[in-house]
DNA sequence: ATAACAAATGATCAAACGATAAATAAAGAG
DNA sequence: CTCTTTATTTATCGTTTGATCATTTGTTAT
């Protein structure tokens, strides 16, 4: 039941390499993190159902080494997990979705560029593909917080800018939600295409994304506002 | 290196039920349909590491009977992708797409309503991405054709509406077909959600396909008209 | 140098897995 | 009924896999 190895307080002492990688006994932190680099990208590339002897192949280490900083496989894997999906959401992105002193075209382009180049990269798409197959709750969690940070957010900026009621006056429907995630989705299946499909488009992706929201805004007008006032006349 | 059980002239015979599920002994036809169809949806489930003893005890027999009906694992999974990936594709799509005699609105509106139907349901989405992650060649070969039967022809019709030049005049540019992919991916990505991510969405699917159709035919225009005319530029 | 500590390895276990072979039992023919 | 055929099961093999333990080897302090 050992969480790791005996020495947390070591640190790397002196001056030792910035990128120890060749030397055949590592600084415990050092390997420790070497090992979730590589397990990062392994569980990535096989799924979670890899094996850990291949993995200590890739890593250039023995396999009941791993054992020595992981007291399970499963312990190593939530690692993993925390490794890819923590800190990869920017706060700085709900403000400028709401900032209406930009206009509403340049707030979207400039949160889906910045969104897929940090957050639709190759271990964080397929390992959240691989969870969401084997029915992890992760999935669940985090498009919850993409609906509420993101899809009704634009929703509720779309409104504003064609002149429609406020949410607060008149709810967001599921239909009109579901116009949000079908540009929200567009963007992540470009991404799905790249890492899952490994299909490698030579089409510039900002400027995909500039036209697609483009696009969007310019024939979303007369099918939300329907959809809203149908939604009015519902709730009254 | 058997192929299957000896007796293939056998069929039911006479009139044995219709549906022979809780006799001790089956029809081998019978037997090799009902094990192909019950490994279909556990390895859509599971994925195709999915364990030979928790398939057999699902379909109700022991673990060695699969091995008289496919010689390995990996036979009987090349079936399970045969039972999946034919016969999908509704040839009258392809002039569905291209018959100008209806509005290009209500045939997208159709076509993506039927291939949604047909196409996007629990076996079929789970087992693509499966081979997705896996790297079969399956997905590759799919998504190509989805490019020539769907893509550019929905491209070729969006420029005719329009009054733009013919594939012919000027070939169709890669973000020229990003656009179309937009299209595309939002209903793929609505299938993502539901069996992927077991979301359940409320909102009428046929509705939300009609909206994001007159959406993106809304407001395609400048967009295109400015790619179609940036690509006459380079082509010149 | 040498003793002490721990990083890393080699050997190995127990369970799980795909696959095989022999034994059993259900159905039809005479 | 008896005999033949074969669908199905029971028992088991060889390998792989996650995990453990004793041993070796590199590093540091004295």
């Amino acid at each position: 039941m050992l969480d790791g190895p005996k020495t947390k307080a070591a640190k790397t002492g002196t001056a030792s390499a910035p990128k120890a990688a060749k030397k055949k006994r590592m600084d415990p932190d050092a390997r420790e993190a070497h090992i979730v680099a590589e397990a990062v990208r392994f569980f990535a590339e096989h799924g979670f159902e890899g094996k850990t002897r291949d993995l200590a192949k890739r890593i250039g280490i023995t396999q009941p080494l791993l054992y020595r900083y992981f007291p399970s496989k499963e312990s190593l894997i939530e690692r993993v997990y925390e490794e890819v999906y923590v800190r990869r959401w920017n706060p700085a992105w709900e403000s400028l979705i709401t900032d209406r002193e930009i206009p509403l075209t340049d707030r979207l382009c400039r949160f889906y560029r910045e969104y897929s180049r940090a957050v639709y990269d190759y271990v964080w798409v397929r390992m959240f593909v691989y969870s969401g197959l084997k029915g992890v709750d992760i999935n669940d969690r985090y498009l919850r917080g993409i609906k509420d940070k993101v899809l009704r957010p634009v929703c509720a900026e779309l409104r504003h800018d064609q002149g429609l009621p406020s949410p607060e006056e008149i709810p967001i429907g599921e239909q009109e939600l579901e116009l949000a995630w079908s540009l929200h989705g567009s963007f992540f299946y470009r991404a799905i295409r790249r890492y899952i499909y490994n299909l490698t488009s030579t089409a510039d992706s900002d400027m995909a994304i500039d036209n697609e929201v483009k696009v969007f805004l310019a024939g979303v007008g007369p099918v939300h506002r329907q959809l809203v006032e149908k939604q009015a006349e519902q709730a009254q």
